[in-house]
DNA sequence: GGATGCATATTGTCCGGACAAATCGCCTGG
DNA sequence: CCAGGCGATTTGTCCGGACAATATGCATCC
């Protein structure tokens, strides 16, 4: 329980020609360190005034170095005493999921087959969660997802039309979020709600399970850093064959 | 599209005697601000020298409190343009759920029974959930949580022992989470697991369900601020009455 | 031997300034 | 009328310093 002494010398290189930002250079090395095992967890960062003299910085760039790791809740700091590395089993740090990247992530290779990709008036319902007027032109997304070749989820989604060119083949190739970022649009916040229930008839045939079998349903809205709303969908997954797995971080 | 002038003068009040830091005075205030309607969605904040000379601080003290907005996601800072409101039609930024907590909010006024306290042997799975040698004492608590005098969900924890006192009444008229936070455990972050299953016939009847009802089911690791594990839960709820909700944000 | 108080170490807060980088609007020139 | 350049505005990064608040260990005193 005693926490280990100081780290000695750790040598972080730092490249002042470089755009990127000195103190984020290093967060990533110190956050490499800790991932690599060089920096045990539990053990003490040495103070921040030494840290950054050794380092030739000034205090508060190392120290914003140091604030980064812990919102990614990689460190904590503790008045009079130090910061230290926290030794947590769990490194994953969710966020904004996106499925095609997390089963991508996990070697399930997944696999993509569009069943509707078109352009047509909206909806009270979709309207509403948009933030559009009802009858306005938006695309309509509905697709299943394979993993090692059985169908494990059916997603439909909505979008403000022209917002992104949706070319199939392409969203038969890789993820929606892929697409929207890379045509410019930087994803923000999203709101979630996971829910449960049994498969209708259609559901069933759909997906490969039978009647009655446990669905696992998320609806969620997705913003981009303006606040305006660029998605909204709803999913439905097997629930013998997936489960959202996340890390929630409590805001102090 | 075009945003708002400079919002202007709002009168903020710092108290330089007060404990407590006048960056998170100054955050508050303009939270309440935005929240209330003040500041109006898409609005410029105006810039940080001006403002900062406006309310007799300087620029870090500004940028600290702005910043800590920004990562609720309230504020967007455009380098070049300014500081700017988001306007998101959802504002809360849920984080690690207390489900009595989120009852209570939601006036459901919830209630609990207890159906089991008491401290033995870890399991092969609950040891190493918490990170204990098989056979240690763990403290096992099972609880039924109404709402509207109808059971909602089927709440199994384990802790472990000595951690906090676990007194029944007290778990009957309170949280759990509440009870630790009173125990001065900070909790820190959170793995879950979120799926869904066909009830049993145990199941169903001790949630007032039918057979094959649809089913949300919960598993969660708690850790505290140092990274020690300080509860593992297994929890079921009714899909028919309840459903996770939550906003996530994306950390660029 | 135990409790109290003190010195020390470390992070938390705050200040003032300097320059760089990005964005936007305006003006000029073609 | 359009394109390009230029300057103004604003946030991003970084520095150096000062003092306060808190935790820890040690010495002292009862």
């Amino acid at each position: 329980m005693t926490p280990s002494a100081p780290s000695a010398s750790l040598d972080f290189a730092l490249d002042r020609t470089s755009p990127v930002p000195l103190y984020y250079q290093l967060a990533q090395q110190l956050e490499s360190a800790i991932e690599h095992g060089a920096l045990a967890p539990g053990s003490l960062l040495g103070n921040e005034i030494e840290l950054a003299g050794r380092l030739g910085l000034s205090r508060p760039t190392v120290r914003q170095a140091i604030q980064s790791l812990v919102d990614k809740g990689l460190l904590v700091r503790r008045r009079g005493v130090g910061t230290q590395v926290v030794h947590s089993q769990v490194k994953r740090p969710l966020e904004l999921s996106s499925l095609y990247d997390d089963l991508e992530a996990a070697g399930q290779s997944p696999a993509t087959r569009v069943l509707r990709n078109e352009v047509q008036p909206a909806s009270a319902e979709v309207a509403a969660a948009l933030g559009l007027a009802e009858g306005s032109d938006v695309a309509v997304l509905e697709r299943l997802r394979f993993t090692h070749g059985e169908p494990m989820a059916f997603l439909c989604n909505y979008l403000p039309a022209g917002l992104v060119h949706l070319d199939t083949a392409k969203l038969e190739a890789t993820g929606l979020y892929r697409m929207m970022r890379a045509a410019g649009i930087t994803l923000h916040s999203a709101r979630q709600s996971i829910g449960a229930r049994c498969a209708t008839v259609e559901e069933a045939e759909r997906l490969d399970e039978t009647e009655g079998a446990a669905l696992l349903t998320m609806q969620r809205t997705a913003y981009d850093s303006t606040g305006r709303v660029v998605e909204y969908g709803t999913h439905i997954y097997r629930a013998s064959r997936y489960a959202f797995e996340f890390q929630l971080l409590v805001r102090s």
